[in-house]
DNA sequence: TTGAAAGCGGTACCAC
DNA sequence: GTGGTACCGCTTTCAA
């Protein structure tokens, strides 16, 4: 592999007018230009990131830390992340979490060890602070972190207040509302948006807690609408657990949505294709992603933040889960 | 940041001694030892893999190219391969090719200027060669590109067979196969499993091409299921396709599996949630990805490999696109 | 406009 | 056992 002073040789200059021309930093002699240009095609010269970034002490890596790229929400992230880097030049390292402290810690330690740009940070750690230590570029993605740390998230209370008041106008009148672990504040600002629109009126709620897994959920939720047929309604924090709902309530014999309604929060494509298929709040993934992704490059190439943070609004999506609306 | 010389300067040592201890190669004594630990903690230090990587021209990077991390079959691989990647102690950078040749090419080169450890390549280009240009360990994973990379597939043809011949058990006499793309060999060998399992019997065998898409799949699905309605049983090369099909038979009232019987391939979760859910024949994805990066780090870290290439069984999964097995 | 040379933070050979 | 030191390939002063 060629290296810049094979080229500096060939061309019969210095190394660091090859590098000025490389850079497109400082002079170079128009005699010079040609016959480096001419140089590096003969040599089939290719600079070495790894000796720039050794000296430079930067990359053009990208760290993404998500818990896991299994989950269906986080295939198209990872993609517009890529996207969004590619298009500016940077390439990203892939890191799952699974949600561990000690993983996400190792991943933390690991990017920094590279010089990597930047990193997004899908955090378990809300309450640590492992990030701290890193005197990098973060974003935050879907789970703030701290008020420091610039973050990119779906407006929850707002997509949650929809649903809910989308159910009520539908006719819905006892309403369950399947929350997320409790350790996702996204899970509870969902719930917080579920009861605001709840509340006050002559409708009945009630909250049962469910991870975001189908199959899990689905046992949850067989037990409880089988103790608890006057349920109409039903606002599911993600889609996982309304397809759960979905499934629990067609073993019961439920009629959706004659007899159940169901609306979901995500919007990924699973809930497209079950039947019926789903109503939900689809959360624009791709543009969080986007979004995230632009914030921390403008953070890296040392460009002020014009905003620190950025709330998403999610859409609502009517499918086949949800009867017509009859009050508005 | 602390450097080694900082490190080696608080340990009273040498920078050589402390690279020693760094990498447990020669020797260290006890004392210096016990100074090196010391320091290291207390001075916090993290070596550089990126001075080391200028050093050693290797990294611990891997390379994943795949077409579309949001194409379902693409997460669960990718997830294996970061797991034994992570297991190893390496790190993998994600690319997305779009199946676009010059996307490809443009990683492959990139990659190559990070000092990449190695590249796993689920490949458009098995006509083309930029991989020839590229001298790092290469592993094809899913589609092979030629006989001297080692490649790590799944036996389509005999799932192919398995498929087929279990709707012709299952009481189909005229057979439908949709193929894929006649681009992706993969695509060709399930066709000619299912030609080998279903001709010379008194079967009737009708192939029609479709994307590994459900949308477009349905679509053409409908037009195709509406003219010819005497198929009572469907193979499709890949579960995408096979929801296509299962959701254009629902809307021309097509009963499943009574009237028409259905078997994917791939074994993606959604055919899981689909109603009803999908036979298929399901690929051991997560193995295929992590037998990928084993025969790619036995390569970089210089081990023969015993077996160049590996073919891994896929497996029939019953469920409820097809009625119960008839004859023997 | 250009080039010499001092890093960047390690590795590894060789002499002691 | 240990240390001096010449690289690895590139960037970046600074002087010419």
């Amino acid at each position: 592999m060629a290296t810049i002073s094979d080229v500096a040789r060939l061309a019969e200059v210095s190394v660091a007018t090859v590098s000025r021309y490389l850079n497109e930093s400082g002079y170079v002699g128009a005699k010079s230009r040609e016959s480096i240009q001419s140089a590096i095609k003969e040599l089939n010269y290719v600079p070495s990131e790894v000796a720039r970034s050794l000296s430079t002490k930067q990359s053009d890596i990208i760290g993404l830390i998500i818990p896991d790229i299994k989950n269906p929400f986080f295939p198209e992230l990872a993609r517009a992340v890529e996207d969004t880097a590619f298009e500016y030049g940077y390439t990203v390292i892939l890191c799952n979490s699974d949600e561990n402290a000690n993983k996400e810690k190792h991943y933390l330690e690991k990017l920094t060890k590279k010089y990597v740009a930047g990193i997004i940070l899908t955090s378990i750690i809300e309450q640590e602070n492992h990030w701290q230590k890193v005197k990098l570029p973060i974003v935050a993605l879907d789970r703030p972190i701290n008020s420091n740390v610039p973050t990119v998230t779906t407006n929850n209370e707002k997509g949650a207040k929809i649903a809910t008041d989308y159910l009520i106008a539908c006719g819905a009148t006892n309403l369950l509302c399947i929350s997320g672990p409790d350790t996702f504040t996204s899970s509870q600002t969902r719930v917080d948006g579920f009861n605001l629109a709840a509340t006050h009126k002559n409708i009945n709620t009630y909250i049962i807690e469910s991870p975001y897994d189908f199959e899990i959920a689905e046992k949850i939720l067989y037990d409880y609408l089988k103790n608890n047929p006057a349920i109409d309604g039903i606002f599911a924090c993600s889609d996982a657990s309304a397809i759960g709902a979905l499934k629990a309530a067609h073993r019961l014999g439920i009629c959706i949505p004659e007899d159940l309604q169901i609306v979901g929060f995500d919007g990924i494509q699973v809930g497209n294709v079950v039947t019926p298929s789903l109503t939900t709040v689809a959360q624009n993934i791709y543009q969080l992603g986007q979004t995230a992704a632009k914030l921390l490059i403008k953070q890296i190439e040392g460009h002020k933040l014009t905003q620190e943070s950025v709330c998403i609004d999610p859409e609502l999506i009517i499918r086949e889960t949800t009867r017509k609306e009859r009050f508005k």
